[in-house]
DNA sequence: GTCTATATCGGGATAGAC
DNA sequence: GTCTATCCCGATATAGAC
């Protein structure tokens, strides 16, 4: 009943090859979308064949798929963290770094749910109605709490989750845009900082809760 | 010299059916990427045929590229109208319902721009770098002053512009997702107003602003 | 598991008649 | 300007040897 040694090494190997395809999947799909991407590419990144990649994940599309899923519980996990037993600005400014921290680390990430939503989330939808939806509404429910007991400024909790999304994604899937502007990336530790601050200030500002 | 009838007729109308073209090609080119639509399915859109319109523009990345210069006059325009003489209040305000409109209105421009930034621009990269950075420069400037005149709270402006752009282009880019979340979108009229609204104060909050 | 060879196909682009 | 027919290539996917 046990496990021969070579057979062993043989699955870890077939795991850790099919996550360096996963990883350089990730790669290609966000620079050039599901269909501008090409599994020779991806194979090419791996140092494979393209016959042996298609060994490992059957079709383009269930590899597409298996990139997402992959990321979905770690992209959606940083917000379980805002916790409503914590201080509202300490909270909020610890999700805004996480959030900043994804955008620096995880660009693919980031780019590959924006392309991805961009374009209808064929294939995201369920997830977004079902456990983020919740997920949301959970914590807006904390949002309400702090607003009834006057700890934060009374702006819809919605739009509010909304705006932090919206602003600290925009350093990672639009860091582009931003690099031509600014000349600087999240890359670069001075330019992160200061976003990161920057970003902290003005949510914070907005909400009333200014520790200058 | 003079241009007979049926010339100008036909001018007319060939300008009339490449417009109808790029109309075409916006809407499939936001919901596909420039590799997911095919010229057949514009084509169709258009009620012509491949062939035909291919008469029109030489090659499908010819027809993208019109697709976008079309777009960049009327995207990049309403920073334009962010004045320094006027009240930094009410400017902003202005500034901010516009874009609004501009999420709910053309929705598949922003979502174009989008997918053409996150996948890095390549065309867009010289528009980007020159037109646009300069014109951020100028508007730099004037909140400079007002934040220098104490009229609005000192957050880097580029920051705060970014923030802008992110919050109310989130609206259009990411409206399946606030649908999934919300159950409403900006084309339902009390929504549109009520993100506008709630958008204006929570940006006129981190600048001190509030009117209330 | 990995390779070479090949089947297959969608879709961009061209030729030429009308 | 518009059509039909066709060429052609890139890319996914499969067959079968090793």
């Amino acid at each position: 009943m046990t496990v021969p040694a070579n057979v062993r090494r043989r699955r870890r190997d077939g795991e850790a090859r099919r996550t360096a395809i996963l990883d350089a999947g990730l790669e290609v799909f966000s620079t050039y979308g599901l269909h501008g991407a090409s599994i020779d590419t991806i194979a090419d990144r791996v140092g494979i064949s393209k016959t042996n990649l298609l060994y490992y994940f059957p079709t383009k599309e269930n590899l597409y798929v298996s990139v997402l899923q992959r990321l979905l519980d770690v992209w959606l996990d940083p917000l379980g963290g805002l916790d409503e037993t914590s201080d509202p600005a300490e909270a909020l400014k610890a999700y805004i770094r996480t959030k900043m921290t994804f955008s620096r680390d995880m660009p693919q990430a980031s780019r590959l749910f924006c392309l991805e939503i961009v374009q209808g989330a064929a294939l995201l939808r369920p997830e977004l109605e079902g456990p983020l939806r919740d997920l949301v509404e959970a914590k807006c429910i904390v949002l309400k709490k702090w607003i009834g007991e006057q700890r934060i400024a009374p702006h819809d909790p919605y739009h509010l989750i909304f705006s932090i999304w919206a602003m600290t994604q925009h350093y990672a899937d639009f860091s582009i845009q931003v690099q031509a502007i600014t000349g600087s990336s999240l890359a670069e530790p001075d330019f992160f900082e200061n976003a990161v601050v920057n970003t902290q200030r003005m949510i914070l500002g907005m909400l009333g809760l200014e520790t200058a």
